[in-house]
DNA sequence: GCTATTCAATTAGCATGTGTATTATCTGCA
DNA sequence: TGCAGATAATACACATGCTAATTGAATAGC
């Protein structure tokens, strides 16, 4: 659908180019935000959505944390490694199985929950400034389908994709 | 609005969470199935939309490229460097502003034309599938609100955003 | 004309993500 | 039991974004 047309017509392709890049504005600004807010509390926003998770359940593994995150192990091993410098968080052995690491609070980062919380919804509100909540919710109910499609087709048969168009 | 609640009830609290981690996760799905379907022709999605704003109009200064990405004038500077190393683009001195330089395609990257653009297309159709037309639509026509939101936010009263929410 | 400022590009250093390879450990099956 | 394969974390190399500081060139104001 709208696949050879938008070859040739240029109106069509400016708004193929705008929607390929739209997502990565809206990501790339809500981080800037996020992380003008945050820099006086000295943390960054990947590390506070990390800390958001273990706000609401302590003690995950890292590689729990990565699914949560849909990152890899690897992002998840530097940001612990810089959270853990910070004195936020700290590693402790799985008592069960020793390849397993897990993932504790510090109090410091208990105590900046309401930090944590308030600079989030911060955000969300000068993002949705001047929407209604219908449209909110329109919004975010189609941004989810649209991850669906994302993650099925990523972790389903992402390498050929032959038959996706 | 729905500021101080969000901060007893954690129903609501998932919800600014989950709106919080959408937009980056769909962001990086979108990148990483581009780079995996552009990695055949030894591009990178970064790359690619660089290379289709020249595609237009060929012959733009780094600071015009780095406007219309909306990322800064050093991300280009890397990535003009790559590119150029790599053959796809070349930079000629502008004639008149010696401080100036202008970003060219070399051959290679001009017959990759059709290459990107069904790439593009096809990152989009795999986005969108199952959705209507006026769905796809409003998801392009509601990010584009926030994205303006988030630009007024950066642009202006950035530093302090107080009475923004 | 000369100085101060602005502007384009780059360098340096960092955070965050990727993929691949390695290490250590656990688990399942013959 | 024991070995093959899966799993958790990490090391390494890299791409992409950022800020701050620098260089060199253009411009504005006295």
């Amino acid at each position: 659908m709208a696949h050879t047309a938008v070859l040739d017509a240029t109106e069509d392709r400016r708004v193929e180019n705008e929607a390929g890049l739209i997502f990565q504005h809206v990501a790339r600004q809500r981080i800037k935000m996020l992380d003008t807010l945050l820099a006086p509390h000295g943390l960054t926003s990947a590390q506070v959505y990390l800390l958001n998770w273990l706000l609401r359940e302590d003690g995950r593994t890292q590689i729990e944390l990565a699914r949560l995150l849909k990152i890899g192990t690897v992002a998840v091993s530097g940001m612990v490694d810089r959270l853990e410098a910070a004195d936020w968080v700290e590693r402790r052995a799985d008592s069960t199985d020793r390849r397993s690491k897990r993932v504790f609070l510090k109090p410091s980062a208990m105590s900046k929950k309401h930090v944590l919380s308030e600079t989030a919804a911060q955000v969300n509100a000068i993002s949705f400034q001047g929407m209604r909540q219908d449209e909110v919710d329109q919004l975010l109910s189609l941004m989810r389908r649209v991850r669906g499609n994302l993650n099925e087709a990523l972790d389903g048969d992402m390498p050929s994709l032959g038959g996706a168009v």
